[in-house]
DNA sequence: ATGGGGGTTCCACCAACTGGAAGGTCAAGA
DNA sequence: TCTTGACCTTCCAGTTGGTGGAACCCCCAT
């Protein structure tokens, strides 16, 4: 199979199958006038990679939860390991998006959006840090 | 002021500072010997950016809000727009990270964990995915 | 004069692609 | 046979928001 047909197949961008095959994630064969060739091995690989980056997990997990899938003798602790910490990264995120999304709701709706220039958001943007000051969380960035 | 001092103040590393002056953030003045001299607005403005950089707001946002600050014509909508569009963005962001935790979570949660290999999460991984499958939510990514 | 702690520039790198240019290949139709 | 268009190839650059490091300059105290 060619590249289209396997970014059909795959869902994935044939960019990106690419760019998988450059950075060593895929390995497909070449047929005689340089075109990749896709054996069925590869597109399951390629499926895999794709659920597997649609659930977040960095390229580098990718490569390694690959090799584990490949190693019959494996631990499934390895890969818990694996998603455990993947899963602490996503709450990380989650909570620090949800703190920015307390104070930005606020100072929206604080807002009155409306043609005079007076605007709690940029006085809070501008407000500068006061020491002792009431409320005033640190913001992790 | 020089950076070392502004960087204290304003809580911002060093690099980043020049790297604001670099794409045009923020304009502070040259001593003699080639040094960046800060003044007061300046280190205001770099307090205000880095604010505006932990509630996520992009560099470009960033660069629009200081423009309004200092438009003291600017109307409060045009605020209000940027932050409200922002506060989408991350709802989206928020939701995609609970859909993938959501399914993280219940694999992590049915993985033994030992030293066997059999796995859930390689399993969900490589599950070929079946037309018609019931609770087959699209990925967005 | 020398050492240390500032400062400067510039270049490279991170993640994970994506866009685009310039060109080779192949099958079908006039 | 030629041409058209859909494929495919490689390579280079750009994205976001910085960060690390090298090589070098400057200034003050000892």
């Amino acid at each position: 199979m060619n590249i289209g047909e396997i970014a059909r197949l795959s869902g994935l961008p044939a960019k990106t199958i690419r760019y998988y095959e450059d950075i060593g994630l895929v390995a497909p064969l070449r047929s005689t006038n340089g075109y990749r060739t896709f054996r069925q091995s590869d597109l399951h690989k390629l499926a895999f990679l794709g659920r597997a980056r649609s659930l977040g997990f960095t390229i580098e997990d990718c490569r390694t939860l690959l090799e584990l899938y490949n190693d019959s003798a494996r631990a499934s602790a390895d890969v818990k390991k694996i998603a455990s910490e993947h899963l602490v990264r996503i709450d990380a995120k989650v909570e620090e998006l949800l703190a920015m999304r307390k104070t930005l709701a606020h100072l929206v709706h604080e807002c009155a959006g409306d043609n005079r220039p007076n605007c709690p958001i940029l006085d809070d943007l501008s407000a500068k840090p006061v020491a002792g000051q009431i409320g005033c969380e640190k913001t992790s960035r």
